[in-house]
This record gives C-alpha cells, structure tokens and sequence, in this order.
DNA sequence: CTGAAAGCGCTTACAG
DNA sequence: CTGAAAGCGCTTACAG
C-alpha cells in the first residue's frame, strides 16, 4: 500500500521510503496492472473508436487526429472498423464497452441502427462524428454539408454554368444526402432544375455519364459529392475523353492531397478532418469528466472552398 | 458461479437454469467486465499497435489489415501512432503492456532504439512491421526492399538508361537504406555509377533538382526510394518544366492508388501493404497462442514492378 | 507516516 | 448439476 502511494504521488511518504520504493520498482521492472486498478472503480483512461475503413484517407486523418488529442489527455484509444457493416459494429462497440471504456467515438455505419438507442441510454459517454444518429439524439460532430455544397454550385453559377448536375455516390450516408440538399436548395434559389444521378461503380459511372454527354441536354458543369465518386468521375471523363474544364467544368466534396497534382488540379470544398477529430476527442474527453450528463452537444464545423483549375478558374494557388 | 458456467458454455448446467440466466442477462444488459478477468489470469483477447504516422496511406492500409485480422481471432486492439518520436512510442508501449495486453506489433520510429531490448527480452510476444529492429532480433515481416530497387534500376537499364540517379528522404529508415543498397548494387553489377541524392522537403528539392539538371552529366533516369520523395520530385520537375518520361524518366518505390490518376501514371514498385499487415498479425497472434516461445521468425513479403508509364513505357495496363 | 482489512467482478479448484 | 471459498492486483477508508 505504501507502494500504492508512492506511484499515486499521495503525500504522507517518507522520502527514503520513497526512493526505496523507486528503487525497487526500476530494478524489477514493475508495473502497475490496469486492469487491477479499474476493477477498482478507477477510470480506464481508454476510450473507444469505430470508423467504416481505417484505410480511407479521410478517416485515417481523423483517427490519427483523435488518437493523438487522447494520448496528450493521458488516454489510450482503441481502434477498429465496421467494414460499413452495423453488426460489426455493434459488436465491437459491445467489446469496448465491456473492457470496460470511459467513452467511445463513432462514425456509424448506419445512422439508423437501432441499438445505438440502447447504447446511447447507458452510462458509457458517446459522440457520433461526421454522420449524426437519426435514431436518437446523441453529442456529435460533424460538418457544414449542405453549406458546403451551396458553395459549390455558387461558385459553379459564378463561371456562368447553369446546367450542374450532381453525381453521388453512397447516397444513403447522411452527409451525402446533405450535400445533395445543399446542391439542390442553391439551385432553386437560382431558378435552375436540380438534376442528381447515382453512380455506383466505374461501370454504371461510365454508362451514366456517356449517357448523360450524349443527351440533348449536355451539362456545362459537374458537381460530386464525395471523393470516391469525384476520383470515379475523373476516370470516366478521361476514360470518354471529356476534357475538365474546357468540355465540363467540376467542383468535387473533400479535399484530397493528390488533387494539387492531377491535370487540372481539382476545386472542392474542404472538411476540416483533423480538426473533425480533434472537436470529437475533446467533446468526448469533456463529456467523461464532467459526471454530470449536461446537455447534448452538436458541433458543426466549417468547410472552405479550395479554388484549384477543374471548376475554369486558371492558375489559383492552393491556399 | 453458476452465471459464469453459463457465459463461457461450461458444461453440466441445467438447461432450466442456463435459460433463467440468460433472461436475467437480457433484462439488465449484464456485460461481463474484462478487466476481471483479465485479473484472473485470463488472456486479454488484446494486442497494441503503434505506428509512426496513422494518417499515412501506407500506414493506414497496414493498420486496417491488422485490425480486420486481429477482429476475426477475437482481439481487439489499441491503436496509436508515434509521430516518428521514439519516447512517444515507448510511452505507449508501456501504457499497452501494463493493461496489459497479449502482444505489440510495432513499426518503430527508430529501429536502434535501446528500449526495445528490454521489451523483447519480457514475456510479452513483440512482432515489429516493415523496419526490423537493429539493436535486438525479434519477430519481424519486413518486405524485399532490396530486391525491389534492383527490379526498378533493371527496368531502366531495359529502357536503355544509363545515368540513373537514385533520389532519397528519410535515408535513416532501414527499409530505404535497403533500397539504396539495392540501387547501388545493381548498378554496379552493370558497371554504371551510383549517384545518390538526399532530398529533405520540397526547397531543398528544388535546389538539387535544378542543379542536377543543369549539371554536365544530366540523368536520364531517377529512382525515388519512396512515396514523400517520389510526390516530392513529381511536383519540383513540373515546376522545373522537366517533362517525365521525355526529359527523364522515373521508377519510384511503393504504390500508392492515385499514381494511375496522375500524368503520366508512375511506375513503381508495390509493397504488399495489406498483406504486410495481415501477416504480421497472424504472426504476433500465432506467438500468443502457443506459449512456448519457438524461434524467432523473420518473414520477407514479395514486392512487384507496377509498370505505368513515367518510366518511358507506352500503354500498359495496371496490374 | 505506514500497515491490516475489505472489496472491485470475475474464475478456478473444491465441496456437496 | 450448483454453491462457498479463495485469489487475481490494485485502491480506499480505517487504524495505529
């Protein structure tokens, strides 16, 4: 137990005892057991993790950003993916939660799983990132979508466009159909037709898009809402031999590195994704200390319009 | 007592006592706490990760595997990243072990560092990623980085190159050390000159890069012995107005998915990253289940020249 | 300032 | 087939 106070910094230790204890501790390598000191109604200074795919840049960037707040915080994080499957999910969240963890931090794979309810009514702290639960109301931090994609189209109807169509893929993910509503709302406002097609692989993008290019009505501009289908619409129009901006100009949704190096460098709206997880490990960390389950907080973080070449402006810099 | 029979399917309970269980079970959602168990003597069912940067492409397609892996044998894992710091890694390993966990898989930011002596001399099973540790031999899954700069530097002599310049950041790493020595080795079984070049970020770059082309013996071919150097030098020749491959040609080391999105799409050599990352995972999985310490297994994954075209070829198909 | 006691939630023998 | 006992490694009161 003197041990016990000396590791803890508890006062009342003779200072020579202390340094024996130390002494001790060095020469045989001890450490102190966690799981001990949890069962002992210690907080597990461990916080839990799920995204869809860890491989996913975009998610890799916030999973580093958030392991990186905890670890300053003390804290240890654990990770895995859902595989965008709500059953793996669900089970890794029962797993965590069982160690047990102090909170944990979701991108859910379905915004409408109904055992979130039932996790979100327990005792362990949760905040959702990028898709908010539409099944019950838990903390959660996100981005401003539907802003974004109205930055988009404006800056598309500033060149002059007024046939935008927009090109989605994984239209079920709540921050895409925001996106889709953005689009849509700033092409109302403007008097002009919402037109929205579906992609989901290379194979109906290529179909889709001919189809479109063929059309008695020919898009002057693209907008996609995500980075797997701006990436997937890049292929096509090579692949069909559209040139961006001459033929189509195009404004993607998140912001890669790499765009700065394809021909012509991609506009999109940029997420804040490592401040998207700082903001969540914070909230997180904020909402284990304070016992009191105060009320529900929903962030909303800013995107910004990064102006490269594929919307038709020339030569910005990135920045 | 008898709950517990229940939970871990011991056999000789009624079937009328496992059922009234089970129902108490559902009614209060009882979650068996880990850490008692743990503290029984029970195996965690846990591993630790750390990598250096989670936000890397590579990294994060290592990291995925593991997880997928470890989730499918019932492990669940602490992931956190060193930022290259070693202290950082060690701080981490130590909060890992003293949980503790089953066993650490590692990419270490520095494959000298002493700590790991200590470490692999515990009882805890230790498998180190991608850079084997030089200060003590342990379970390793590295790739063929050697032999993978020798099919690079082949594939440009088949071009009919003969000044091949060998570009590097990071030369302290082990795998790029390899690298080097692979580039050398084969050009001077061709009886060709190594010329090796350090890069340390986009300035310094821009500086070599230019001095080097402007230099009596311009290169015909550059050998970029990783992604960083490889994006690096794309982006200071399209500043330089040096066109690849009709100026020079490049070979760059390790395949990233948007190189076939660039142009002209790079050639490269590709490191089997998810596969690097299932493998060490089973490896460090295989050290925890059969406890008797068996020798140290150090296992080389195969690489392969991804032919594009900034290597002068014409065409070719990816894969 | 330091120690003996009790308990956290489990599991592993050992009795019934 | 089921229960009472002891112990895993800690920490938190409570005595000295």
């Amino acid at each position: 137990m003197t041990v016990s106070r000396t590791i803890n910094g508890h006062p009342y230790v003779a200072a020579e005892t202390a340094k024996k204890v130390h002494a001790a501790i060095r020469q045989l390598g001890y450490r102190p057991n966690r799981a001990a000191r949890i069962l002992t109604g210690q907080s597990s200074k461990s916080i839990g993790l799920i995204v869809p795919d860890l491989a996913d840049s975009f998610f890799s960037v916030v999973s580093h950003a958030i392991q990186d707040t905890a670890r300053q915080a003390g804290y240890l994080v654990w990770l895995a993916a859902s595989n965008g499957t709500s059953s793996i999910e669900e089970a890794q969240v029962e797993e965590m939660a069982s160690h047990p963890v102090d909170g944990i931090l979701l991108v859910p794979a379905d915004s409408h799983s109904k055992y979130l309810k039932r996790l979100a009514s327990g005792s362990t702290p949760i905040v959702t990132i990028d898709r908010p639960s539409e099944a019950v109301l838990t903390d959660s931090v996100e981005v401003e979508n539907r802003v974004g994609a109205r930055m988009a189209v404006e800056h598309l109807i500033g060149h002059g466009h007024k046939k935008i169509v927009c090109l989605v893929m994984n239209s079920h993910l709540r921050p895409v159909r925001e996106r889709i509503a953005g689009y849509e709302e700033r092409m109302r406002q403007e008097k002009l037709s919402p037109k929205k097609l579906m992609l989901s692989n290379e194979a109906t993008a290529k179909s889709v898009l001919s189809a479109l290019f063929d059309s008695a009505d020919r898009p002057d501009a693209l907008f996609t809402a995500n980075n797997a289908c701006t990436i997937c619409v890049i292929k096509t129009l090579r692949a069909l031999r559209i040139e961006v901006p001459r033929d189509v100009a195009l404004v993607g949704f998140d912001d890669v590195d790499f765009y700065t190096l394809l021909k012509p460098p991609v506009t999109t709206v940029r997420q804040p994704a490592a401040e998207l997880g700082r903001t969540s490990a914070r909230l997180l960390l904020q909402k284990i200390k304070s016992e009191a389950s105060t009320s529900t907080i929903r962030t909303v973080l800013p995107v910004k319009l990064v102006v490269r070449e594929s919307c038709g402006c020339k030569n910005q810099k990135d920045h």
